[in-house]
DNA sequence: TCAATATATCAATGTTTATTTATATATTTA
DNA sequence: TAAATATATAAATAAACATTGATATATTGA
């Protein structure tokens, strides 16, 4: 059986994925590219959080960024990041599911 | 497109896999189970701290647990976390191909 | 029952992280 | 150039988290 690789990377990403605010900022910016206002006015979260966390998320390369006059706009990076998401959520919703049934 | 569920559990899942050490340990527990001590001499790691990490596994389902005696058995819980491990592995890999390629 | 072995837990410590409030920076228009 | 708009950043704060050294708990065999 083959092993991840690099384990600091693995868990760079995850720490990425490991906040809620995050993680909702993350999926909206996969309905395609939006400024930091409008996830500001969507989400209902604060600008400073949002600037945060979008740094986080350029930071682990998640989103994209482009700048447009005083606008700013971001969007996910990859689709694979939705996939490996859902992967995790199938997980989780197995893993409640087995311990349930014991 | 249909969205991922729970955030907060999928917060929880990610934060459980977002430490470099806690992966180490969950990999290796993904060959077969393993006594703590086990662990512990295989990875070099002190057995408070691998025992606060699989207390943290425990907590997120993400390994069985069976006791034999004085030994505690661990092991993963399921084939598809490795999978989606190996998803992150293959994602940051391309994340990072794209971006030198700028 | 006691001693030995295995492992969980506790307490302390330092580091990291999310959030808020305030301010700085960047762009555009009048 | 100044004002308005958009957004990044700074500073403070509280909470969360990983690690270590010490101790408590669980199991087994003599």
């Amino acid at each position: 059986m083959e092993q991840p690789g690099h384990l600091p990377t693995l868990a760079f990403l995850a720490k990425s994925l490991a906040d809620e605010n995050r993680l909702r900022i993350l999926l909206s910016l996969g309905n395609g590219k939006k400024s930091v206002s409008a996830i500001v006015q969507e989400l209902q979260l604060s600008q400073p959080l949002v600037s945060h966390h979008l740094k986080e998320l350029r930071r682990s390369l998640l989103v994209r960024v482009e700048r447009q006059g005083p606008f700013i706009y971001y969007e996910m990076s990859d689709p694979r990041i939705v996939e490996i998401l859902k992967a995790l959520d199938n997980l989780a919703t197995g893993l409640l599911a087995a311990r349930t049934t014991f």
